[in-house]
DNA sequence: CACATAATGTAGCTTCGGCTACATTATGTT
DNA sequence: AACATAATGTAGCCGAAGCTACATTATGTG
């Protein structure tokens, strides 16, 4: 799916500036794996709703996710149908919306997650609203690694 | 605005339970801020890319951007056209790109907030080349107080 | 039970960010 | 100067996510 673009353009580079190649394939893998991050964000977002619902009120409907996320019920049942098709909900027409065994387990890495990235922001002075409210966008490109990062800093 | 937690008030709040709606319009609210910062996190992408290269090479051209960012040069250069509709860039065709004014103040925003973030990670035990990627993505997303926050805490 | 209302679903449109394929313009070599 | 090549630009397609408008199905109240 990504681009076989850039390979025939390195062959085909003149090789005067060598240094420079390296620089760029690691620069355009990070904005590569920043926007597949941003890609799957909005999945992350629906699966952790719908479990907190579930968690909460024992279903999740579609306007109530709709409510929750500010987006039109329209969108969100669109949404939702390509939950489905990723194997992480399922739905049957007015019955409501439930997660499978992959779309728990997401929404359970996505608690954790977002739970300490909140914690680390209020650790380093940050207001506990704002803590919140920043999160919701940054746990979504937070690594493994800075993860546990982010965990051994807590423990300490 | 409320300071409600939602993901602790769904747990701790039986169901049926009135107080919803406030609740509901932060989150909505929450999710909403981080999808129009998605939105122009590409924007910024673009912007502090055109500032290096022009920092750098003194010209910033659409080939050089589009392998930067592992996109097409037909995605950059459209991606482009966005810029300069948005008055943060101007591009006179075989000349290279150039940032407005408003498009400078951006990347020196966008830089300054970068190394933050990066320094933050760093400081808190991540990898160097975890925190720079990992940034890549977060950066998009620290609001202003977390972003004094992290000031206040790297100078202590 | 009937009917009004709320919830859900469907259709069709828009914008955005990708891509490929093709067209045009500079550039540089001979 | 001519031609090959690299850079740039254009056109047209796709899928995702958003919307409004309309259709259908449950629900609940009189």
């Amino acid at each position: 799916m990504p681009q076989n673009h850039w390979s025939q353009n390195m062959k085909a580079k003149p090789p005067g500036t060598a240094m420079e190649l390296p620089a760029e394939l690691t620069q355009a893998r990070r904005f590569g794996k920043a926007r597949s991050a941003q890609s799957s964000a909005l999945m992350e977002d629906y699966v952790e709703l719908i479990a907190d619902l579930l968690a909460g009120t024992g279903e999740a409907r579609p306007t109530d996710i709709a409510r929750r996320l500010g987006v039109s019920h329209a969108t969100a049942i669109k949404t939702i149908s390509r939950l489905k098709r990723e194997g992480l909900a399922t739905a049957r027409p007015y019955r409501g919306v439930f997660l499978t065994a992959a779309g728990q387990e997401l929404a359970a890495r996505m608690r954790a997650r977002h739970r300490l990235v909140v914690d680390v922001l209020v650790a380093l002075g940050v207001p506990a609203e704002a803590a919140e409210s920043d999160a919701e966008g940054i746990e979504h490109h937070v690594s493994e690694t800075t993860l546990r990062a982010f965990g051994r800093f807590l423990n300490s």
